[in-house]
DNA sequence: GCCGTTTTCGGCCCGACTGTTTTCAGTCG
């Protein structure tokens, strides 16, 4: 079983556990083990399977969580998490994924009603049922409908990061005799940060039977359609529907086009060709008098013949794209390449899961010149924030550290108060290279208290880094409400830069936001807010939202080289 | 359930809001 599997079937038993009422910290060693598993860079049955090794020598491990994987090896499952299913119906997980209903809720819910999944709960709501249970009322109806309805129009959605993983999985699985090239399409293409199903063309003497093997796939829950030269099916117990395409190859260029999108872009490009006496589909560009081919091989040959530059996949919304094309100013968006550094990370200091030294040596991996750690402020007492004092300390540890082969820069993610105050005294702050600032808290001010706060906070003449500006959660959490224009703008003015925050889950800002701000005069930096190693991996979805946003390496901080990245902060 | 260790069991997780109460449990960050 994959660590990924392994580390689910932990922690939904750590969920059901906190549904029974079960002892806080027990759920916590559930929770803590299954996060270390997953982060874990080898596979944990491997070594679970090896008299050699010993699986409790990964801290979080203890003798009780290595019994568990020993019978999970075993047998795919394990004692308690069969007794809690025994006990509460599955639909318990999904109703904690109801904003306003927590472990306590669900119990009584399920030992008074049986309500077992979101529809029973919907019913109970309409019917006024919470009300007659303790401690709930008319307001709590209300919210928990206004919840559903959030729920389930997000449902069916999934991160791009996710989806990202299981294209891989299925390149990887559909490779081989025949095939000359798999390609996904769709919005995962184009960048989105979240995407709905998954478009995989192939194409290859082998393509055919490329299908017959993908609806055989193992994860394939169920084939939802199978013809000559497309299969359906529902993957992985997240049931993400998966739609493979069979090309010829005349057609590659054609059917990566049209099935990439946007549907806007697609049908703007469309009545360009219609113009310019051509057809465009799926198959290929013609002309229309006479059926002749003009292109379909590639994308390039025909938008070329549409008198058009290639244009990237993330910018095909119908924004203005088509126009730039036409007229050769289209921008080099950034690359990873361009990227010299990252600068939002976390250590074991506060809630980070690996040492400044392993950060750094994961870093330096990652090709960059310079990097900044930035562990959080006092604030968040939960990730065991930094005061002055220690914050201090940890700068000059920071700085006196050995030559690593990376420049590192004594930073911090202050906490930003709900008045807009920083968490940190200005002497603290003064001390430190790089200072982030970030809202964690009190998310639900009006706009005008929120955008007072943000402003206020810019105000602190250490600020570098706007973290996170938005604080959304994608499929989980919308932004703060907020005058983002006012707020751009003035952080332009005061030389504050705006993180675009590619951590998966955040994505923070949007494209949309990106855009808005750079028309602002705003500058940019992409951090990863790296908790683990293996985070600094997602570097590449923060720099898909910058593409998308239009940005060049110009626009960002972190691609300058060291010594005019240091001219940069000191700037200010 | 893990960890550290004054090696045998105690500490681990804090603050504030919300809606429901009439003093606080549940949820969320």
């Amino acid at each position: 079983m994959e660590n990924r599997a392994i580390a689910r079937l932990l922690s939904e038993t750590a969920d059901l556990m906190e549904v029974a009422g079960e002892d806080s910290f027990r759920i916590r060693s559930y929770r803590n083990a299954a996060g270390a598993i997953e982060g874990h860079p080898e596979s944990i049955a491997a070594i679970v399977k090896d008299p050699e090794r010993k699986v409790t020598d990964i801290p979080g491990i203890g003798k009780g969580i290595a019994a568990i994987l020993a019978e999970i090896e075993q047998r795919g499952s394990f004692e308690r998490r069969d007794e809690m299913l025994e006990k509460y119906p599955v639909g318990a997980l999904e109703l904690l994924k109801i904003q306003g209903l927590g472990p306590k809720s669900i119990r009584l819910l399920f030992e008074n009603y049986r309500c077992a999944t979101i529809d029973d709960l919907e019913r109970l709501c309409r019917e006024q049922k919470l009300r007659e249970l303790p401690r709930m009322g008319a307001k709590l109806e209300e919210k928990v409908l206004r919840s559903i309805a959030n729920y389930r129009q997000r449902a069916g959605r999934f991160l791009l990061s996710f989806a990202e993983g299981v294209a891989a999985e299925l390149t990887a699985y559909l490779e081989g005799d025949g095939i000359e090239k798999i390609t996904p399409a769709g919005s995962l293409r184009r960048g989105r940060e979240t995407v709905g199903d998954l478009d995989l063309l192939v194409t290859g003497p082998g393509a055919l039977n490329a299908l017959e093997k993908f609806v055989k796939h193992p994860k394939a829950q169920e084939v939802l359609g199978r013809g000559e030269n497309k299969a359906s099916v529902n993957f992985g117990h997240e049931c993400i529907q998966v739609d493979l395409r069979a090309l010829p190859a005349e057609s590659y260029g054609a059917a990566l086009q049209y099935f990439t999108g946007s549907k806007d872009h697609n049908v703007a490009l469309r009545q360009r060709a219609l113009k310019m006496g051509m057809t465009l589909s799926e198959y290929s560009l013609a002309k229309i008098d006479g059926d002749e081919r003009v292109a379909g091989a590639t994308e390039e040959e025909i938008y070329a013949a549409l008198g058009l530059a290639w244009i990237p996949p993330e910018l095909r919304e119908n924004s203005g794209e088509i126009e730039a094309a036409a007229e050769g100013r289209l921008p080099k968006l950034v690359e990873r390449s361009d990227i010299r550094g990252d600068l939002h990370m976390h250590t074991t200091e506060t809630d980070g899961r690996a040492t400044l030294e392993e950060m750094a040596a994961a870093s330096r991996e990652q090709g960059y010149e310079y990097i900044a750690i930035t562990d959080h402020s006092k604030a968040l007492a939960m990730a065991n924030g930094l005061d002055e004092k220690r914050a201090v300390a940890f700068a000059h540890q920071v700085r006196d550290m050995g030559d690593l082969g990376i420049r590192i820069f004594s930073g911090i993610e202050c906490d930003i108060r709900k008045d807009g105050e920083m968490d940190l005294e200005n002497d603290a702050l003064a001390e430190l290279d790089f200072v982030i600032g970030s809202v964690h808290s009190y998310m639900n001010l009006e706009a005008n208290e929120m955008t007072d706060r943000l402003m206020r906070a810019l105000e602190c003449p250490h600020l570098r880094v706007l973290g996170h500006p938005t604080g959304r959660i994608l499929l989980h959490r919308d932004s703060f409400p907020f005058d983002f224009d006012l707020v751009a703008a003035e952080a332009a003015r005061r030389n504050v830069y705006l993180e675009i925050n590619a951590s998966p889950e955040r994505l923070d800002l949007s494209a949309a936001l990106v855009r808005t701000a750079k028309a602002k005069g705003c500058k940019f930096v992409i951090n990863t807010d790296a908790h683990h190693p293996k985070h600094l991996l997602n570097m590449t979805y923060g720099i898909r939202m910058a593409r998308r946003g239009w940005l060049q390496a110009a626009d960002i901080l972190n691609t300058l080289p060291l010594a005019e990245f240091k001219r940069a902060i000191n700037a200010k």
